[in-house]
DNA sequence: GCGGGTACTTAGAAACCGCGCT
DNA sequence: AGCGCGGTTTCTAAGTACCCGC
């Protein structure tokens, strides 16, 4: 990997799955520096593959570099919470509101909204020329402004008020089933039977996923059946009493037969679909919250079908039912137009709770949990709250040392719960891990965080690998992700597992003292705002931070520059155990690639070989034409290295990001103001970086980040 | 403290789509 | 023009957190 610098070796193993990276050495010279190998395995259904990482620069984040001193508020913008004086322009609500009022009825508000459905710039002519005063009117750009609405600029509502109001159109229903054709028969040992509309409606869900993994489960089969037995009519049920005799294939075959002919319609039929798609985004997509129209993130309620849990679900192959009008609750302002449910539907109810963001919310009926319909990442109230997220996380940064000092010596504490709470605190922040609450036993996968941590999921090792004190994890997370871990630790940490594992079983709690709320409970009094999960946010924005400027050569021209920021994304994703199966086609793709390079390189020697008979030709006739020649051919074989560096470095960033998932934490754990600082700063387009959906979401950093940006 | 309920964030997989290649 | 690939978008499950009444 000439070039880049920063690469020392790769090597791949296709038989066992396993890579081997040598990162650059990120080493922090700090408690860590001798920390070990770092290994996972990812265990989700039957996949199973590992990967290890040495040295460790995972463990690096706990030991941020000394920052020059912090100037207290010079770069930080007002946060979002506790900011009480107003910063720029006052929200532009009452201006509505004036309208609204001035028009006095429902009507002119429905009215306002369909204006701005259909047309933002004669909204704007209507509202805003009466109040707006004219230097405001001339500092906006004149189009669009509806989509650059810089929210951040404004003032926020007191805690607790959401937004004053909200319009909207209602969800868009699943469209309702559609009979199988005749011709297409299932069959019950051996013989065609006929399904009654429900019960054949359920069939076909299974159907549909007869390819998948799921439908060879037993505890899928066995929900599946209980709960399509449940639709059958009672001579169906008295005749279907075995799922094993039921053939789908026929079904199966007409499904995929009917998506290999969307996929071969014409281009007319294909545009006619997405308008069609295009005008219900339009219509249902969009509301209208406090003066400004805003994208929301899933409109449609969810199908019916059959529940996908992950992992080892106990309700996997439940029938997750339908939806109807009469199961949903609309939320929005009492002043509004009201959406109308489906024509002969009523809703279940109609509220008006403006201390909420939800637009729409339903009962699911596996789990009994409520879902909801809300905004977009890019609106005002998700993006407000996230940058809310991040300033409570740089808050956390400037009393750190000092909680880790308290959880340090409470090790010491001779009260055991105090300990427990200092010893899961710390794999909090050193490790990132999930706070872990308690959850229904029998009700989900078996999974755990921190607080919730078993026996059986740790092992101690005095001595390992020449490493003292050596603490084994080995359990599986959210999303039955596993997490496998060796973790040399503290003496003192390493005598309190003794302790808190004596006389217990496998299946006991680790932290018997303990669970999330006692945790958040001492984190608030510790700061506020502070939860577990802030160590998250934490620990992965510095993590960045932190690697960027190691990582980052100026030098490097900007793919060079891409792999390092990539690099640093990486780190943060192993922090945060970000796990992904390995893409179907990668051994393909990379192949690919790899024969890519070799073309690439044949091109070069071939240019190499031109250029030297060029160079000897030159110094024999040494006229100007032959001169030129050297120059043009010079000129060909820097380019291609320079082509052939790029492939060698996308090939670098692809191998290493097998398993990886970048997108989880730069989706939700990075600020993304450090991002924006670090393209300012080494000349990067943002689009590198983030792509469209990413730049909308993060609109405000963007705006907002300097090139000196501290997190 | 604790059990139930609610609101909101975080998560990986699957579906989709557009673009370059043949 | 059809095809495959990779990036993007969609989908919805699975977490965290906190509230309330006892």
């Amino acid at each position: 990997m000439k070039g880049t610098g920063l690469f020392t070796s790769r090597s791949l193993d296709s038989e066992n799955r396993l890579i081997s990276l040598t990162l650059p050495n990120l080493c922090f010279l700090f408690w860590f520096s001798h920390a070990s190998i770092f290994s996972w395995q990812k265990i989700q259904g039957n996949k199973t593959s590992s990967l290890k990482l040495e040295p460790p620069f995972f463990a690096s984040f706990c030991s941020p570099p000394r920052i020059k001193d912090e100037p207290d508020d010079d770069g930080f913008y007002a946060s979002p919470k506790e900011d009480s004086k107003p910063l720029k322009r006052p929200r532009e609500d009452d201006d509505f509101k004036t309208f609204f009022e001035e028009k006095g009825n429902i009507v002119a508000c429905s009215d306002r909204f369909l204006l701005i459905l259909q047309d933002s710039k004669a909204k704007k002519a209507k509202s805003k020329d009466k109040k707006v005063p004219e230097a405001d009117k001339r500092k906006k750009p004149k189009k669009e402004e509806e989509q650059k609405w810089k929210w951040w600029e404004e003032e926020r509502y007191p805690e607790g008020i959401k937004w004053k109001f909200l319009e909207h159109k209602g969800p868009v229903f699943a469209p309702p089933y559609e009979p199988l054709p005749e011709n297409v028969k299932f069959y019950y040992d051996g013989k065609v039977m006929k399904l009654s509309t429900k019960a054949e409606e359920v069939a076909t869900f299974f159907a549909k996923m007869l390819d998948h993994e799921y439908t060879t489960k037993e505890i899928f089969r066995k929900n599946f059946f209980k709960d399509w037995r449940k639709e059958m009519t009672s001579e169906e049920k008295s005749t279907i009493t075995n799922l094993s005799k039921c053939d789908f294939t026929h079904m199966s075959q007409y499904f995929k037969a009917q998506s290999e002919a969307r996929k071969q319609m014409s281009k007319e039929e294909k545009q006619k679909i997405k308008e069609e798609n295009e005008r219900l985004l339009k219509e249902y997509g969009y509301c209208v919250m406090d003066n400004h129209k805003e994208r929301i993130a899933n409109f449609k309620i969810e199908p019916p079908g059959l529940f996908r849990g992950r992992g080892n679900h106990p309700k996997m192959g439940m029938l997750k039912r339908r939806i109807m009008p009469e199961d949903i609750i609309i939320n929005c302002s009492k002043d509004s137009k009201i959406p109308p449910p489906p024509p002969g539907h009523k809703w279940k109810e109609v509220r008006h709770d403006n201390k909420v963001t939800w637009l729409v919310s339903w009962t699911e009926n596996i789990q009994g949990s409520i879902k909801y319909i809300m905004l977009n990442p890019s609106s005002r109230i998700k993006g407000e709250k996230d940058w809310q997220k991040y300033e409570t996380a740089r808050r956390l940064k400037k009393c750190v040392d000092k909680i880790r000092n308290q959880y340090r010596e409470d090790w010491k504490s001779k009260e055991m719960k105090v300990r427990q709470r200092a010893v899961a605190l710390y794999f909090i922040d050193k490790l990132a891990l999930r706070a872990g609450n308690e959850k229904e036993e029998g009700e989900t996968a078996d999974t755990v965080g921190c607080c919730s941590l078993r026996v059986e999921h740790i092992k101690l090792h005095p001595e390992l690998d020449g490493q003292e004190y050596v603490v084994e994890f080995d359990f599986l997370g959210k999303d039955s992700i596993r997490y496998y871990n060796k973790v040399p630790v503290e003496k003192r940490v390493f005598k309190n597992l003794q302790l808190f594992m004596e006389n217990k079983q496998p299946e006991d709690d680790l932290f018997d003292r303990l669970n999330t709320s006692i945790l958040n409970k001492h984190l608030q009094d510790l700061m506020e705002g502070l939860t577990a999960k802030v160590f998250r946010t934490y620990n992965a924005s510095i993590t960045l931070q932190q690697q960027l400027k190691e990582l980052t050569n100026p030098d490097d021209n900007i793919p060079a520059k891409i792999l390092s920021y990539n690099r640093a994304n990486r780190a943060v994703a192993i922090l945060c155990n970000h796990q992904r199966a390995p893409p179907k086609t990668f051994e393909k793709s990379m192949m690919n690639l790899q024969s890519k390079i070799d073309a690439k390189k044949e091109q070069l020697a071939d240019a190499r070989r031109e250029l030297k008979s060029a160079k000897a030709d030159a110094k024999v006739r040494r006229d100007e034409k032959s001169k030129k020649t050297v120059e043009s051919k010079k000129k060909a074989v820097q380019r291609i290295e320079e082509q052939l560096m790029k492939l060698e470095v996308q090939a670098t960033d692809r191998e290493e990001n097998k398993q990886i998932a970048l997108g989880t934490s730069k989706l939700n754990y990075l600020d993304p103001r450090i991002s924006v600082a670090w393209c300012k700063k080494w000349g990067i387009p943002i689009e590198k970086i983030y792509n469209k959906t990413q730049r909308e979401k993060f609109a405000w950093a963007i705006d907002m980040a300097e090139e000196d940006y501290e997190f």
